[in-house]
DNA sequence: GTGATGACGCAGT
DNA sequence: GACTGCGCCATCA
């Protein structure tokens, strides 16, 4: 792991966003200029082995969906992360999305 | 070198 | 309004 690649910037992105915040794959792919979101989501699904940990459980998909949460040692380990921050889920899926939203602005 | 896959997003139907 | 298909770019087999 000690070849950098972009995963870098979506992981140092991530662990920008503020606590009890989040933000989704569109805007981490729109901030970095990765081009497409699918390449936050690819990155993220390596995020476990990162050094320090990336508060994955903070980047949900552009319908506040907790899509990464099968990814999760448990599916519900993301939902439990984020309510613990104030975060308002329900059905998996985040309410007060907009509130939360977090968007650099840059 | 090619094909297939991936924690998504958007346009079209 | 809801669903489907395609595209994005990078890595793995």
């Amino acid at each position: 792991m000690t070849k950098k690649s972009y995963f870098d910037d979506v992981y140092d992105f991530v662990r920008e966003v503020p606590h009890g915040r989040v933000t989704t794959y569109g805007t981490v792919a729109n901030a970095l200029a990765l081009g497409s979101a699918r390449m936050v989501g690819w990155a993220l699904n390596q995020c476990f082995g990162a050094e320090p940990p990336v508060p994955a459980h903070r980047v949900v998909n552009r319908k506040g969906e907790l899509s990464g949460r099968i990814h999760f040692s448990t599916p519900t380990l993301m939902q439990e992360l984020l309510e613990s921050e104030g975060i308002i889920i329900e059905d998996n899926v985040i309410q007060n999305f907009e509130e939360v939203l977090w968007i650099p602005d840059w």
